[in-house]
DNA sequence: AAAATTATTCTGACCGGTCAAATAAATTGT
DNA sequence: ACAATTTATTTGACCGGTCAGAATAATTTT
C-alpha cells in the first residue's frame, strides 16, 4: 500500500514532466497535470503539499536520474577520452530526449533565479556533475592526456560548454543540428583540456 | 507628439524590464507594468497590441542595447587580446546589472523554446554576438595570437562559455563570485583560442 | 469643440486550493 | 467465509482571488 502511494506519486511527477515540457513551467496548471496523469484534479493535492511541491519533486527527480545515468556511463570506461566520450554521449542522448529534458530544465533554471529551493536542488545537480568531471579529469591527468591545472576550474568550464551549446542548439529551431552541436562540444572540451598554453 | 508617444513606449518597456526582473516573465501582469511605470493599466493596451507585444519589444530592446554596447567597446581596441578583454568587460559589467539583465534574459530563453517570435529575436542577437566574436577572432588570426581554425565554430564556443559561466554564476547565490566567474571565462576562452592541439 | 490621450471600471475566464461526498481497499469481528 | 466497520483514496463542485482585455469615462491637447 506504501508502494501504491509511491506509484501514484511517480505517475503524477511523470505527468507533470510531460505537461511542463508541453506548456512551460508557469503556464501549466494542476488541472493539466491531472489530465496528463488521467486522474482528477484533487489527486495532486492529496499526494503533494501544493503545486510548487509537485514541481520541486519533478526537478529533483530529473536531475538525479540524469546524474545517475551519466555517472554509470562514465564509470564503464577506462581511458579519459573514452570517459569523456561516454559523458558527452549520455548528455547529448538524442534530439527528442534532449529537447524535452532541456526545455523543462531551462524553465527551472529561470525559476531558480527567484526560488531558493530550486536553486538548491540545482546546486546539488551541479555538484554531482562536477564529481563526474573530476573523475574524468583525474584520469586524464594520470594518463598525461590532459594538461589542465585546476580540476575544479576545468569542470566548471566543461559544464559551461555543455550548457551553452545545449542552449544554442535549442535556440536554433533545427533539431537536425543535434549531432553538430554534440561534436562541437566534444571538440571544444577536448581542445580546452589538451591546450598547451600556460593558464597564467 | 510622435516623440512623446515614443517616450511613453520607452517608459513602459523600461517598467516592464524592472517588473520582469523582480517577478519573472509569466508572473508579471499588465497591472504590475503599469504600476512600475506610474501610469494606469490601460496605457499599455493603448501603446502595445497586448502583453506579449510589450514583452517582445522589451526583448528586442535589451538584446540590441547589449549588442551595441559590446560592439562599440570592442571596436575601441586594436589588439585581439584587448578586444577580447573589452568584450568580456562589457559582458560581465557588474553583479547588479548582470543579475538584473540575465534573470530577464533567462526568462526569455525559457519562453523562446515555445515561442517562435522570441526565438527569432534571440537568433538575431546570437548572430550579432557572433559578428563581434568574428571581429576579435580575425584580428587574432591576423596577429597570429590565436591558433583556432574555424571562426564560426570558435564564436559559438565563446558564446557557450559566456552563457554557461553566467548561468553558473547566477545559480550560486553568491554575488561576490562575479569577478571570479569573469576571470574564469576570460581564461577559458583565451586558453581555448590559443590551444596548440590539432582540432582533428 | 473635436480629437487624442490617459484613467477607471467592467467582464468573462481561469487559477490554486478546499472540501464534502463517493468509492475502493483493508481490517476486524463473528 | 463473510458481513460490518474502518481507513485510504479519488472525485468534482466550489470559492476567493486575479488576470487580460474591452469598454467607458475623464482629461488634456490641438
Amino acid at each position: 500500500m506504501k508502494q501504491k502511494a509511491e506509484l501514484r506519486r511517480q505517475q503524477i511527477i511523470k505527468a507533470a514532466f510531460e505537461a511542463v515540457a508541453d506548456k512551460g513551467y508557469e503556464a501549466v496548471t494542476l488541472q493539466d497535470i491531472a489530465e496528463y496523469a488521467d486522474v482528477s484534479k484533487g489527486v495532486s493535492n492529496y499526494y503533494f503539499k501544493n503545486k510548487e511541491d509537485v514541481l520541486a519533486h519533478l526537478l529533483i527527480q530529473i536531475t538525479e536520474r540524469i546524474y545517475e545515468k551519466e555517472k554509470t556511463a562514465v564509470e564503464m570506461e577506462s581511458s579519459a577520452q573514452a570517459m569523456l566520450h561516454a559523458y558527452i554521449d549520455s548528455v547529448f542522448v538524442g534530439p527528442l530526449e534532449n529537447e524535452r529534458f532541456f526545455k523543462v530544465y531551462l524553465d527551472f533554471l529561470a525559476q531558480a533565479t527567484r526560488n531558493e529551493r530550486y536553486r538548491e536542488i540545482n546546486a546539488r545537480f551541479y555538484s554531482n556533475c562536477a564529481s563526474i568531471c573530476t573523475l574524468i579529469l583525474n584520469r586524464g591527468l594520470d594518463e598525461g592526456t590532459y594538461t589542465v591545472t585546476d580540476v575544479e576550474e576545468a569542470s566548471k568550464t566543461i559544464r559551461s560548454l555543455i550548457d551553452g551549446f545545449m542552449i544554442q542548439w535549442l535556440m536554433t529551431g533545427d533539431r537536425d543540428q543535434h549531432s553538430t552541436y554534440k561534436k562541437l562540444s566534444l571538440s571544444a572540451i577536448t581542445s580546452y583540456l589538451t591546450s598547451r598554453t600556460a593558464s597564467q
